[in-house]
DNA sequence: ATGAAAGCGCTAACAA
DNA sequence: TTGTTAGCGCTTTCAT
């Protein structure tokens, strides 16, 4: 391996100056500079990043912690925040993280070496970091969670209103003439998102007169192969239990519609169906899919320039709550 | 910062001990490994990995590189990879790049830095490593490519027969009584997996005595929006051009679909369509969808056991040929 | 404008 | 069994 001791003997200069060339600091001569550039051109040297992180007391790197490897909502966020931070002076160090890692430590251990200012986490609930968030020392932004609940000082949030947005999908298939509406969804834990769309789906069906039958309500993991084996145990229980379904999020909802129609059944003509999230492969779905839909390029972008803020020391702690919206697909029609 | 000098300190001994219970070699004494176990529970002190990574001489790092973020086919084997790897006393070290991004230059630095054994490559094509992949001086495995066309000496590979392939997929629908076949696949560069595709294609349509005019070859990207952008535009030049489609992916083959409904026709009624992979969402899709099935479990586990192999001095430069099968769908019906 | 030299935190001879 | 010490490749004062 070539290093930059051998750069600089072949250059005829000192480290140092190699160096400076390296990092384009002003004060070296400029004959100079082209010397040593030519032998980095000739030897094809390239710095090593270890010893570099290794020595600096500071860098520009701007981490990003994804929590599974799998996840179509993501994936857009993660290439956006990465596009918006090329756009700056700062670096994005994108990590993956399996689901059942600890996001915090893996945060906490990139912030010690790599001397990150900063950390955007996606993935893994508020709750599981309240209380170990704060072992971080750089600012922190919870890109699709809320950090309101949170006591850390160093976290802000870019997210949407998981309560209002779910208010939506069911205001939507109310006003189709739903009634009997059923809601698949995770493990309802408290001031997590799957509560704050099952609180705000229950509180608008009783807005509408209708109380919600907790037997209505059914509980699948995010997977498409989990969603399925939790609607058709449900449609094998009961023939057809309900004119309308909202889940949780789009992978579920595909994974029902499967379900729905291995059962004989149609979606939309038999049942509707709203999902969550708005991806892509719900525009290219048979039936398209009616889906409440997360701006994700604008989590991506509001994710990044407010965790660029919160390094300079501006609006820490801030909450963004972004806008949802409705895709009308097809998979939703009416029910009178 | 809490380091191993103030760990030393704390537990009167000298960071060579420290270094020597942190890596768990022998010649400890049990009560000073006790003590100096003590003090970094006590402290939470975590090695620096930058620092071990600059000294080391060598490591067990196999690095593997993906190129692309989206990718619903790789996804999987990623994980399969991690998987195996987990399991063995190698570490596997996952980096994404760009799509735009050079692979071998990613992998070289990496290797440099890291000091990793070997590299497993998701994504790219093989012509493009052809040359630069030699700089790379650990074993390489190319998973999903073929090394066969490569120079290299230390280039290994886990792949299908593209060719077969697609024969397998033509001759599935000519069985089905399909002649007026058109096929969706990207740009057809020599030793590339797409050309690989379309002669194994064109091959098996002309044992069956089946001529594979051109103008059948509709070109995209391998994306649902260009699938659909290609589709829709070679329906509404022709009503109907064909009644089956072979396409070179999942992801292309569902966004032809798509173009099919929107232009008011029927998959599979009007128009079969095949598509190449295997992917979950295949399974889920209306109609399910028929494919070649790709078997990632299985690329996954011999990719890793492969480049293990290698880095051990065994079966370099073994190309590992792996079967496909039909998964057999409703997007494909008889024509006779 | 350039060089010498002191580390960053750690590992691994080598000594003791 | 333990400690001393010399670096890994780089950046960064401090001199010159």
């Amino acid at each position: 391996m070539i290093t930059i001791k051998e750069v600089a003997k072949l250059a005829g200069v000192s480290v140092s100056t190699v160096s400076r060339v390296l990092n384009n600091l002003p004060d070296v001569n400029p004959q100079t500079r082209e010397a040593v550039r030519g032998v980095i051109a000739a030897t094809g040297y390239v710095p090593n990043a270890t010893a570099r992180t290794l020595k600096q007391t500071s860098t520009n790197i701007i981490c990003v912690i994804v929590k599974g490897f799998q996840n179509q909502f993501f994936a857009p966020i993660v290439e956006g925040i990465q596009f918006f931070i090329d756009k700056t002076d700062y670096i994005p160090l994108i990590h993956y993280i399996d689901e059942s890692a600890d996001e915090v430590t893996a945060a906490e251990a990139l912030v010690a070496e790599k001397k990150a200012l900063g950390v955007i986490f996606l993935g893994g609930s508020p709750s599981s970091k309240a209380q170990s968030i704060a072992r971080i020392k750089v600012p922190c932004v919870l890109a699709t969670m809320s950090a309101r609940d949170l006591a850390s000082t160093n976290t802000s949030s870019v997210c949407v209103d998981d309560f209002a947005a779910a208010g939506k999908a069911i205001e939507h298939l109310v006003g189709q003439g739903h009634r009997d509406i059923a809601i698949l969804g995770g493990r309802r834990l408290d001031r997590d998102l799957v509560w704050n769309r099952f609180e705000g789906a229950r509180q608008c069906l009783a807005e509408h007169d209708l109380a919600f039958d907790d037997s209505r309500y059914i509980e699948s993991k995010f997977s498409f192969e989990d969603a399925y084996r939790s609607i058709a145990a449900a449609l094998s229980r009961n023939n057809k239990p309900f004119t309308a379904l909202f889940a949780m999020s789009d992978i579920m909802a595909i994974g029902a519609c499967r379900a729905i129609f291995d059962h004989g059944l149609k979606v939309p003509d038999d049942v509707s169906v709203i999902g969550f999230d708005g991806i892509q492969i719900g525009r290219y779905y048979n039936p398209t899919l009616t889906s409440v839909r997360q701006p994700q390029d604008e989590i991506a972008r509001r994710s990044a320039s407010l965790i660029i803020q919160n390094i300079k020391g501006i609006n820490i702690g801030h909450n963004i709550v972004l806008d949802t919206e409705i895709v009308i697909g097809d998979s939703v029609r009416p029910c009178f």
